[in-house]
DNA sequence: CATGAATGAGTCTTCATTCAT
DNA sequence: CATGAATGAAGACTCATTCAT
């Protein structure tokens, strides 16, 4: 009883960071702004997490508990050449996406403010991007012996689905008052799989 | 001559702070670095910039002259077609981010950290964007009209390939240290043109 | 019963304190520490304890209940000269001290981090001085009329019999582990007896 | 003109938390005790000391440069035996203690509350006790050859001084309002140099 | 122009203490 | 009796900014 208040505390006050984290940053994010959000004092934020890097550590294994590990897992599990298992991945990313919009941002977000500052932090978010990376690694030579995919590196071009990918959520973001998100994600899938040009009829 | 030194400095000043700033970010960089990594004093900086956001506004503004401007009168000089000058656009691009790696850094790397904390920072950074928007949608209407893209909603559009370039431009200074750029740049190229997806033979 | 398993509680608590105090002195030890140490959580404490002040009060108690009244009775009971009395104090000190390390230390160094902060504190502190001197004077007193002390204003005398023991104490504990601590005691004895020079042969 | 504005500040700085830090312990002690005490503002402090542990290093350095190494070169000087550069010891340093109280009784009182807590404390703090304690050395030494001490472990001995001197520093410090500073001087002298005993006659 | 010194508001964090359960 | 959770005041320290010189 008292315990499961208590988690839900600890969620909440995660949950108000996380909101935090991507609308003002790491640094921009005072505990105090955490402490007003939830409703608590800022004292008793430290009962349930150490330091504010704390939130890092946990807003992390959110990430890859709650997205990573499972799309991963999903699109393993599906049938098809690595093209469908491709289509697949950009499905039920922009479906989590629209529903996690700020877990999915905190990565990119944290990476690009946190990544350089402090070796800690890089190893945290890199160990993230690294299992993200290996992920298309796979799949890609997966694709390459099926037939789907060019003759690639694929180790360089797992950087480019993940860049393209987390540069596109970052515009999303900022432009999502603009525009309409269906029609973003649709438009994303194509220029993903197929680029900017239009197919060489012929040859 | 004594105006020139005064220039020097502010110039020093600024080349600094970038530098700064994209390594440990806007909140994470202090005056005192600044000073330190310039060798002047803190007071010594304020002469050359009001405040801390001045920084914002002057970097914006190198970014805007020294990049943005420049690239998009000789992409428009380019003669031949929009997939001419969109590889055109790439070259330069991919050019000028060697050799200027923080200058191309400090947009999306402020982006991200500023852009949502406050009306006056989104303001500055979204007139960029859109000016690399209005950018982009010319030259895809182009591309639609003399048949080289693809039949697109040409904003949305220019969304992806903005939010493909930076998040690109991210991994490689992430990974920069594990890969080789220029591999790196060939095979965006590659990806950005053309997807992922092998070209269908015939249909 | 029930009652014996309470107060073997608040003595495990007073025991862990006493450690930590010497240790780490009243202000460096926390409640957080005490709890960790005994393996209670720190609202426990506060059933057995009122408030931090009251571990002083307590362990002052607790020095004056095992060490100085016993020690004074010991002392008094002795047969002999005051040159016999004082040194079976010094013996039985020596011994004590050797056992409780902690409880003997714990007055100086109480006393040399609170005693001057808070009238409260300097009471508590200066009771138990008050109590060692009178017993030292007595003594001094004894050592003038049977003829083995010199002339001395026996006030003064005590403070640098106890001056000496504490200082000597601190010190034993500073180098203990550089030190034999039997050695220490020996050599104490005969420095505290007949000061550092060698008797005057003759005259 | 603005330099020795600065280093006069420094100096009351330093002085307010030497006084502040004998009465109040360490820990006891806050910035904000010290901002009080020097009409500075707290962050005023932090321009001339790094830390709060830079007190501590500061305050032994004005120690070891006001009075341990003085002391230790005009004891030195003195012409006589040992015993006479003794007793030189203990005019200079009831003299000077006289005069400087706060900064003499530092050393115990920091030693006291600090040393156990934290290696660094404790290695910078016995650098101090270890000058000391190799002057003692030295001194009983020279006095066991001219024949004016007993035949003893220096070193065992050294610590006896140093701790009986201190003790008495206290224990004065804690009476001094109750008890004549002279008179307590000059028992100590004799105290210290022959011990509590009468020197027996004849042999 | 530039410096050194200072300010004051704010940051993260700690900690003695309380209290419902 | 004891716990887990929370409070609130205070702690050390930081930092953008100012200003006399």
């Amino acid at each position: 009883m008292k315990r499961s208040v208590s988690q839900k505390n600890a969620k909440k006050i995660l949950d108000a960071t996380l909101k935090l984290f991507v609308k003002k940053g790491f640094h921009g994010t005072t505990i105090s702004d955490i402490s007003k959000a939830t409703r608590l004092t800022e004292g008793g934020i430290y009962f349930h997490f150490e330091n504010k890097y704390d939130f890092l550590t946990k807003l992390l294994a959110e990430y890859e508990r709650n997205y990573l590990n499972k799309m991963i897992e999903e699109v393993e599990a599906q049938s098809g050449k690595a093209t469908d298992k491709m289509a697949h991945f950009l499905r039920l990313t922009q479906n989590f996406a629209s529903k996690n919009r700020e877990l999915c941002l905190c990565l990119p977000n944290l990476a690009t403010e946190l990544c350089s500052i402090n070796r800690r932090y890089e190893k945290d978010i890199k160990r993230i991007y690294d299992k993200h990376i290996k992920f298309f690694v796979d799949l890609i030579e997966e694709g390459k012996k099926d037939g789907s995919f060019r003759d690639v590196d694929s180790r360089i071009v797992a950087l480019h689905l993940i860049g393209s990918n987390e540069g596109n959520l970052l515009m999303w973001n900022m432009y999502r008052k603009a525009i309409n998100s269906e029609d973003f994600s649709r438009s994303y899938m194509r220029f993903f799989l197929n680029g900017i040009c239009k197919p060489k009829q012929k040859v």
